[in-house]
DNA sequence: TCAATCAGGACTGTGACGGTCCGGTTATCG
DNA sequence: CGATAACCGGACCGTCACAGTCCTGATTGA
């Protein structure tokens, strides 16, 4: 299914909410206005972090703040920060793990251009694009300059 | 990790290799020429005869051949016929299991964008051009019409 | 000093995926 | 007409990564 980690899923709804207000928010905060478990919550925050997506702020009247603006954070940053680095494939050009096959592998490199035309499609698009998504799409001015084409032909 | 299912990984080595010759190929056949156990190999290719991809010619002498050429056969094609449509989160339009909480849900349609992109960036790269690809990069010959830049800035 | 908050790790249940195998059907060949 | 070779459509299980939780520190402000 092609289909990433629930945690990166969060990730980016817990920077969106990050995006609102100057203040450092705590935790326990943003849980309870997504509505997502707090330790769930804690777990993707310190992932975030450690990244440095977001800057933390330790000790009392601590919390996190966004370490950039939305529009300078681009999804597949996200994903390599939740998931790890982007391998479709295990045979991919930074993988560690070598197939077993070495020199007999079919498919030894193939897929890394793949790879590749995916990794250039995750970075154009930044979590300021994902917020603007939310909106339902009649109501969404169409901001064209995105991919070249936004969202038609969609049945 | 982003990561595709083996199957689908195995599905394109099986398809490359189809390539190879006019006439029919058996499962055991194709099984011993890749390297794959054979039980493996055909799971794979009743998936893929399934959707389309391979046409089956059943009894004695019978065996599997592409329906199409490779040129015409996007990879984006195999993952779905393997893998499922291409849903990144659980919220992405075509996806069946609807979030529990609806109208609060907070990404709503937010990775429709990117799910797009995905889709759009597999459906222009063709299993010829993974052919292509098992040739080490220093060989080959820059097929720049592919998607618009190659493989530049691979560090 | 105390309370609030982040940091980092350990632990566990669940679910999907991989691999395998089996009975059945269909077609070719001797 | 029988035997054989191959596809068809399931069912079956072990393994493993992920989601979610919890616990023990370290740090800072009141």
């Amino acid at each position: 299914m092609l289909r990433l980690s629930k945690l990166t899923d969060y990730a980016v709804v817990v920077l969106v909410r990050l995006d609102a207000g100057t203040e450092v928010q705590t935790s326990p905060g943003i849980a309870a206005a997504i509505g997502i478990p707090e330790p769930t919550v804690a777990k993707v925050l310190k992932c975030l972090s450690a990244s440095g997506l977001v800057t933390s702020q330790r000790g009392a009247r601590g919390g996190y703040r966004l370490a950039r603006p939305l529009e300078d954070i681009p999804v597949g940053t996200v994903i390599t920060a939740m998931d790890g680095p982007i391998t479709l494939a295990a045979c991919v050009d930074g993988s560690l793990t070598e197939c077993e096959s070495l020199s007999r592998c079919p498919v030894r490199g193939r897929w890394d251009p793949v790879n590749d035309a995916i990794q250039r499609a995750l970075s154009a698009i930044s979590l300021a694009d994902m917020r603007e998504a939310a909106i339902p799409a009649a109501f969404r001015v169409p901001h064209t300059a995105l991919t070249g084409r936004p969202d038609v032909s969609r049945p």
